[in-house]
DNA sequence: GGACTACTAGACTACCCAGTCTACTTGCTG
DNA sequence: CAGCAAGTAGACTGGGTAGTCTAGTAGTCC
């Protein structure tokens, strides 16, 4: 009608775009309609490209997966890595985007176990496995004492992110990243797992 | 009709546990008519109790905060308190009860964002400052190196609860409640928290 | 018995939604 | 030009829901 160049490849893509940002803004309530609309689609377009509401969303969440997961950079010493990784996850996690993801797979978990399951796996689960064997190397090399490694990374993410994640989630809000608090964090981490106190 | 003697005074208390369960299990998209059910009551009965869904929906959340409410007794040395703590706390949070909460209020914060603003500040947030009063006076007493009590009260039920709710939450996990945990938690905190490493 | 209160069963209104179907328009391609 | 692929607008089905209303039942108090 008006607008002549359409970019018409990836109607696909758009409409992808316009079902994240709905669901994450409206929940999995949200309807077929409004998705559409979001995207400038006829509602029967959505039903070209995805077979029901139920795989549009799984896909979504599929997509929204990468927005929780997040990788380190082992170079430099074990607090400059440590804070890099803490900033980056806090950055990611505690996001708009981040939470809103957060927030509709634990909604929606008893009704698409699991996709759920999948997204736990492949994100937070994911990451602290890399944590992880970060930490098991930092062990292997004296930097760490020895522990169970997959107890330090849980309790790493959990210091980095537990009270301002829930707060984001049921008080929704919004200033949650004081930078200084990363620092604090992995002080408190590198107190309780430093080599120097006991080791038996 | 067959049941004589009913007990009418708590049609209320009865329709109130009814919505409790109902929400939990099927969150807040249950209708009207199924919490009438299980209440086995009819539906206009429910409304001559509640003005409306979302009134009743509120009453059930103001309800549930207690669900998520844990005190702590001071006596005896600090690891017994913080592992007596520890223990209530995973508990009463991660119980399939304390689960369906957070899952609800959670979804529906959006919704209600006064009430779920309500929620956290009368429950986790309370939980927060009792553990807090307590640690500062543990840090007077010189059993806690000096530091935020604040800050060590979020550390410990990040530590504490963390992974564990988001397995429950996302992963549908039950048997979470390793009781072996809480003691490796208490270790962890007071490694980082207990005098004798460092105090400027 | 009469009035009152609490509850019940079920009809009814006024919505909203997922998903299907049909007839139509464009634009590209051979 | 013919045919195909993709999208559009809108009607339609079948189902579900919140909340209202009405007529009736049962127990309780005076």
């Amino acid at each position: 009608m008006t607008a002549v160049l359409e970019v018409p490849q990836d109607t696909r893509q758009r409409l992808l775009e316009a079902a994240c940002e709905a669901f994450r803004e409206e929940g999995y309530q949200v309807s077929i309609d409004r998705i559409a609309a979001r995207a400038q689609v006829a509602r029967q377009t959505v039903y070209n490209h995805f077979p029901s509401k139920d795989a549009l969303f799984a896909e979504v969440v599929q997509h929204a997966i990468q927005s929780v997961l997040v990788t380190l950079d082992g170079d430099g010493d074990i607090r400059t890595t440590l804070l890099a990784f803490g900033h980056a996850y806090r950055e990611k996690v505690l996001s708009p985007e981040g939470l809103a993801t957060l927030r509709i797979v634990m909604a929606e978990a008893p009704r698409f176990p699991e996709l759920a399951k999948q997204f736990f796996r492949q994100g937070p689960l994911t990451t602290r496995k890399r944590l992880a064997a970060y930490i098991e190397r930092a062990m292997a090399a004296g930097i760490l004492r020895k522990d169970a490694p997959d107890f330090a990374a849980e309790m790493f993410t959990a210091m980095l992110l537990d009270f301002d994640r829930q707060r984001g989630l049921i008080d929704l809000q919004t200033d949650l990243l004081k930078p200084a608090k990363t620092a604090q964090v992995v002080d408190c981490f590198l107190r309780a797992f430093a080599v120097g106190k006991d080791m038996p």
